[in-house]
DNA sequence: CTCTGTGCAAAGCGTTTGCAAACGA
DNA sequence: TCGTTTGCAAACGCTTTGCACAGAG
């Protein structure tokens, strides 16, 4: 019984290998759109279908268990849940990475202009990665 | 000949009626999704159409006389393309506010410390608006 | 054994496309 | 007048839903 195991069952979420595989595809590619997490999936259960995908990837964002980062113009990804923190992404090649800054100055002065009581703060970069470039 | 005409022309983009009631939608709305706009268009156009408003607004976004804002958890909103600036929206009435942050330091340390050559910074506060707390 | 989860096929929904008629320049 | 734009209807692609069977606990 490994990591996810327990953290799904922590959720009343039957650990199934379905959702173990989407939890480690996370874990090692950091960050998946549905398309290539399909296309992964398939080479481990080969007739995986598409909605089994979606319904999990739903009920995992619903237990706060994986986030979904929205990139301008390109779909979105998938992430695991982890501590607070930006992401970069390369307009070439697509590739996203994250970063732990600490925006709490500036949230502070958006608040304090906007009055806006401030929870969250989602930071995306864009530009090119260093292969890129 | 107003404003939009002038900026819509210089694109080579005609001006229509339909075009400059986007325009003006955004400008005194600030952020509108398609929805709101369709609402908003049809009562001076009754009969137009949705595959108008997104013929569009995708030409207008091409032409980067509009953009796109891409909203944790909700449809997107668009805006009259103007200097570089952050967001506010507020979870519980959607209200989209825009304030301008000096986000260089942050920028700076992200580029430094991944590499990445950074051109555009998006960054969306989530929480609740004054009137909402 | 029971109830949840999977896979399939169909439905749903937002967005795009093709085309004839209308319109801007 | 000529090329562009509109509105309609059909097509599309992504996501969700319903249901019977399989599988986790």
């Amino acid at each position: 019984m490994n990591n996810f195991t327990d953290i799904l069952r922590a959720h009343h979420l039957k650990a199934t290998p379905q959702r173990l595989e989407i939890a480690n595809t996370l874990y090692s590619h950091g960050h998946v759109n549905i398309e290539d997490l399909y296309e992964t999936m398939l080479k481990k259960f080969n007739s995986i279908s598409l909605a089994t995908i979606y319904k999990n990837i739903n009920l995992m964002i619903e237990n706060a268990f994986i986030q979904e980062v929205k990139i301008p113009n390109t779909k979105s990804v998938y992430e695991l849940t982890k501590e607070a923190h930006s992401h970069l992404v390369c307009d070439n090649c697509g590739h996203v990475e994250d970063i732990s800054l600490d925006l709490s100055a500036v949230s502070a002065l958006a608040s304090h202009s906007t009055e806006f009581e401030i929870n969250k703060a989602d930071l995306v970069f864009s530009g090119l990665c260093k292969k890129c470039q």
